[in-house]
DNA sequence: TACATTTGTTACCGATCGGTCACATTGATG
DNA sequence: CATCAATGTGACCGATCGGTAACAAATGTA
């Protein structure tokens, strides 16, 4: 595995445990079994880097929904009971949340060049989630795509501030019964 | 207003436009028409005053079931349509979400001596709303107040990283959708 | 006026921050 | 073997961080 893949990884998992600020870029480099300069020749500054583990994230994050196509092709009503349960099965392997959301938080008020990323990558998801909700005839997509967007967004920091046995527990159970009310 | 009282709201006001991380105890002093060693004499540390902050925060944000207990006394099915309203306000009104929550995001993987008051007021209001909810007659009290709070929290963080025309536009529509269908 | 408490001022501390320098070392390719 | 790009090393930079010491000024109160 080359630095530039170390690096990028390594600074991923740290920014998730313990913030984008409160991690420096020495401990960084030393996590990645690589030192500050190399870094440096990777990533001309801290922002940068920062933008790149949150470009992956994005990324990895758009790879839902080819799954969804590929797991139910065809069948939008499937995939998006299939999201929830997806969602949810994050909820409880990634307890950190969305890096996105909290980059965002982290970073306010000093115009960050990840906050044009952060807010591209949610109205894609949130887009993308209602085209689903749409394609399985939901009386009012947009209204459902936003109020699924919400309760997972909302889980996702709940499981934050108040741990496993908040009410992000209660996620999947409240984007069923929101789905069947808007069938 | 006495210097204690400027430092405590000054750094309510500056952490949440730049982040807990993001304001030095001098910048503080120094906003609040005072210095850094009066700060010291009355807060013994930087996460002391965080503390007192979100202390604070979480006073304020105690008040919101006296006034709703006010407005519609003994019906607690007007309340919980004006907690919605009221949530929805401040939506607008506060761009920056929830102090508590966000606090929670910034100090992770710390330790930090904020994160039981956090915890405990994020349970605290959970346990109200449920309350609300199940004098409101809901069919699933706790449920339908975790799918509010769940919608509360997403709306706050959706605002930071998608901004206004984000998804949060649809909060009170989807609280009215939710609270309707546990009706 | 005399006293005690609270503030203000200034300089300072060690630590860490993001970032850069010159130079040594490695590793692959010709 | 020679070359050259990529990496490693360690010292260093100015700035800022949270926090403190010593002393002066203000404030209220008896």
């Amino acid at each position: 595995m080359p630095p530039r893949e170390r690096i990028v990884s390594t600074a991923s998992e740290l920014f998730r445990e313990r913030g984008i600020r409160g991690i420096g870029v020495d401990a960084i480099a030393d996590a990645a079994l690589t030192n500050k300069m190399t870094l440096y020749r990777h990533f001309g500054s801290k922002d940068e880097l920062v933008c790149e583990t949150l470009r992956r994230a994005s990324e990895k994050a758009g790879a839902i929904w080819r799954d969804l196509e590929a797991a139910y092709p065809g069948n939008p009503r499937a995939q998006l009971d299939a999201w929830v349960e997806l969602r949810a099965q994050c909820l409880n392997g990634e307890p950190a949340g969305c890096d996105l959301a909290n980059a965002a938080i982290e970073l306010k008020g000093e115009g960050h060049p990840a906050h044009e990323m952060i807010e591209r990558h949610k109205a894609e998801q949130r887009d993308r989630l209602a085209a689903l909700c749409s394609a399985a005839g939901a009386r009012e997509p947009r209204l459902l795509a936003d109020t699924l967007t919400l309760l997972l967004e909302g889980a996702r920091v709940s499981r934050q501030a108040m741990g496993a046995a908040g009410c992000c527990g209660h996620f999947a159970k409240a984007c069923h019964a929101a789905i069947a009310s808007f069938a």
